[in-house]
RNA sequence: GGAGUGGUAGCUCAAUUGGUUAGAGUACUAGCCUGUCACGCUAGGGGUUGCGGGUUCAAGUCCCGUCCAUUCCGCCA
């Protein structure tokens, strides 16, 4: 028999009954009956219950097994009976009565528990690493990982795309990020830039002729944290083709996207039916319906425009602002006349926190509309106001009004705010979508015209003999 | 770089308007327990309340500073 193990943790079933088996793992759980003693062993597959009687001599060195001892042990598997069987287990029908005790690693005390649900201080954890990606959410979470990716591996290889690995010693290259530096050897006070993204190397390749790249690309930026965003490197799946046209581009994507989301996950994809292409929405029209670039299409809330209603309105705060090149924006919500008043303080706390100047609202019930700004509005603009946003009874309009781009990140934040606050996110489902028509220029705080930041296609001043030229550790 | 929130036992948390010796669960130690599966029961050890200063008869609690964490803004494909 091996040395290790016969088997694996998880592997063990009622048709194993009878033989004996080795197995090697960790402590897991463990249960001191005084008589007898059950030990819960893991490993990567799975847990089985250990049995220990008291006739046996290894048996008072195996009640002081601390949590997480690495143990190798022999013994024979028996059926477990009646109220005994754990149905929570995938071995829980069997158990291994312990023959032979070999301890590989006595473990002292811990700082968290394995079996925690989250291992405490994100401190302690990234210390005890290795203890941390014991636990089960962790160490599912890892595997999901590998599997996702051999996953993109082979969906991109079918899809007739060759895999490359481009320079992480590189120059730098500007892509809006900070740059990671590391200093060069050869020439003192020098330094390489660890790439942002692998573009100008993909677009080098198809350059050179090899017609369609990918890469699960390392990408470094030397940014803050957000919460939707760890800092400093990160991998994403890199794509580039030749002789293509954007819906090319799209369809190859799509079918990526799809078929991973697809295998991996139980939520609906659009209509559930299948590959479909994803939904288009031109730049302007999701920075106008959902303040983003990236909207969250599952809140069933739609900004609208409605600064003509206040230009000539008696509210002074909005209709200055308007003639002055400003906007305002509508944020009409369904169904929430009924929060109480703390409901919308609240929501203006939060706006304010996001950078708006204030947070107007109306409130629409039976009786008719109430809110801070009605006094300041004639019947007809009420009436505007009303039928551009849809209200009903029951329902709520916000207002902000700011610079074009401020209002619209303003209101779209105020949107997911609601979606999530409300629980009006659609559940199990995602929705795709690409948004299109992406501005080649925008201006900046000087009113000066700039390359957008995401502008793709601009060549460099001095144009491909600048690049050339460039010294590749500047 | 700016603003908000937080920091009490190894870990998760409690401690009334400032008021006795800062508690509980878990982990750890010792003991009991023949069917548990987060086993149960008894007892024990474990604290500079992040750090420094201040107010007060009295500070975990209030004030100032500082450090750390976290969220948001700035930044970010």
């Amino acid at each position: 028999m091996h040395a290790y193990r016969s088997h694996t943790c998880g592997q063990l079933r009622k048709d194993h009954v009878g033989q004996t088996v080795r197995l090697s793992g960790w402590v897991f759980r463990r249960r001191d009956h005084g008589r007898f003693l059950f030990i819960d062993l893991r490993d990567h597959y799975g847990v089985t219950q250990l049995v220990f009687h008291p006739e046996r001599d290894f048996f008072e060195a195996a009640t002081h097994l601390k949590y997480e001892s690495v143990i190798t042990i022999t013994g024979h598997v028996i059926a477990r009976e009646g109220n005994t069987i754990n149905p929570a287990m995938p071995t829980g029908e069997v158990e291994i009565v312990v023959d032979e005790l070999v301890i590989q690693s006595f473990a002292a005390p811990l700082p968290f528990l394995v079996d925690d649900k989250d291992g405490g201080p994100e401190e302690l954890r990234l210390k005890y690493r290795f203890l941390d990606l014991r636990r089960e959410k962790l160490h599912k979470n890892v595997v999901l990982r590998a599997r996702i990716i051999a996953s993109l591996r082979r969906r991109m290889t079918d899809a007739g795309f060759m895999e490359f690995q481009t320079p992480i010693l590189t120059s730098s290259s500007p892509e809006g990020a900070r740059d990671f530096l590391v200093p060069s050897r050869l020439h003192p006070g020098r330094f390489y830039a660890l790439p942002q993204a692998p573009q100008q190397f993909k677009q080098l390749l198809m350059v050179a002729g090899f017609d369609r790249y990918f890469q699960v690309a390392p990408c470094f930026r030397d940014e803050d944290a957000r919460a939707d965003r760890s800092p400093g490197e990160f991998y994403q799946l890199d794509i580039e083709m030749s002789y293509v046209t954007q819906d090319d581009v799209f369809e190859a994507v799509e079918n990526v996207v799809y078929g991973t989301f697809a295998e991996f996950s139980d939520w609906r994809i659009d209509d559930g039916k299948g590959p479909a292409p994803f939904v288009r929405i031109p730049y302007r029209e999701s920075m106008l319906k959902y303040g983003s670039d990236k909207p969250d299409l599952r809140i069933p809330i739609e900004i609208r425009d409605v600064s003509e209603v206040f230009r000539d309105s008696g509210f002074a705060a909005f209709a200055g602002a308007v003639k002055g090149g400003a906007v305002v924006r509508a944020i009409p919500v369904k169904d929430i006349a009924a929060q109480p008043r703390s409901f919308y303080d609240k929501l203006g706390d939060f706006a304010q926190s996001v950078g708006a100047k204030g947070l107007a609202y109306l409130v629409y019930n039976a009786e008719g509309v109430k809110g801070p700004i009605a006094k300041f509005l004639s019947p007809e603009q009420m009436e505007a106001l009303r039928a551009q946003c849809g209200a009903e009874p029951g329902d709520a309009v916000f207002f902000v009004c700011d610079k074009e781009s401020a209002a619209a990140k303003i209101a779209g934040q105020i949107r997911v705010k609601l979606g999530r606050d409300l629980d009006r996110v659609e559940k199990d489902v995602f929705r795709f979508c690409w948004i299109v028509d992406f501005p080649m220029f925008e201006y900046d705080e000087e009113a000066k015209k700039v390359e957008f930041s995401h502008n793709p296609f601009s060549m460099p001043q001095g144009g491909m003999e600048a690049l050339l030229n460039k010294d590749p550790l500047d």
